[in-house]
DNA sequence: TAGGCCATCTGGTCCT
DNA sequence: AGGACCAGATGGCCTA
């Protein structure tokens, strides 16, 4: 977890460009090392979700279900056994302090129990539906995001869709300009688009791709497919 | 087998 | 008082 850590401040911000990346596992996984193996990244943006859930996921469904709800009188020691064959979830104090405690209090910590599980249930939720607008592969043979490469894909793809929107809205500023200065007269015709005399994509030498976005932007183009293109 | 991820329980704190 | 939120502890499942 700490490489995972050591990533989720600036380094993920670093990556901000290469978001297509991070989901195709490169830049997450080559953090990471085996994880991009286990399906955190791979195949880009689209896809379907997953078709069915993992077999983990299947046996806290049944868990859930069966320790659902509140329980009471001799559900709880049914409850109770059910609970300490699983193993789980024995904080400190543990089922046998919670056994030697009145029946009333037990009931009361049932009942917050179910109602912490509930609340964890809502926050599983909201983390699903965070996953399915997250472009990162979806599918039956691609592993679940882990919640906190959820969060930090999240992040990332907020940071990109920022980035893009604002190096779009200076590009209309920019064509705006251009084209106040080459048609200061109502009636002159706009310049066809890419060839306004002061745009920087068309104007003077041909230059590459990669220069003409950072003399526009300062930055290689997120929105122009050629900066994204492999050399 | 170790490590990562997760669900659950639990007690504490804060808020209404 | 009751509910929401949080963090620590615990143990199961899965993968390399």
């Amino acid at each position: 977890m700490a490489d995972l850590k050591s990533l989720s401040g600036d380094a993920y911000l670093a990556l901000s460009h290469g978001y297509a990346a991070a989901t195709a596992g490169l830049a997450y996984g080559a953090a990471r090392g085996s994880e991009a193996a286990r399906g955190y990244g791979a195949p880009g943006p689209g896809g379907d979700l997953p078709a069915a859930p993992a077999p983990h996921a299947v046996a806290v469904a049944v868990a859930v279900a069966e320790s659902s709800g509140e329980q009471s009188g001799d559900e709880d020691d049914a409850f109770e056994r059910r609970r300490r064959r699983r193993g789980r979830g024995r904080g400190p104090g543990g089922a046998a302090d919670a056994r030697r405690r009145p029946r009333e209090q037990r009931s009361l910590r049932l009942s917050i129990n179910a109602r912490e599980r509930r609340r964890m249930h809502d926050l599983n939720d909201a983390l699903d539906g965070l996953r399915a607008v997250i472009p990162y592969a979806h599918s039956p043979s691609v592993r679940k995001l882990s919640k906190i490469a959820t969060l930090l894909l999240a992040k990332n793809y907020i940071l990109m869709q920022a980035q893009a929107l604002d190096e779009m809205r200076r590009l209309v500023a920019y064509l705006n300009q251009g084209q106040g200065l080459a048609a200061p007269v109502a009636a002159a015709p706009l310049a066809p688009f890419g060839q306004a005399a002061v745009y920087p994509f068309s104007a003077g030498a041909p230059l590459p791709c990669p220069d003409k976005c950072t003399a526009f932007s300062g930055t290689p183009s997120a929105l122009c497919k050629h900066c994204n293109e492999k050399p």
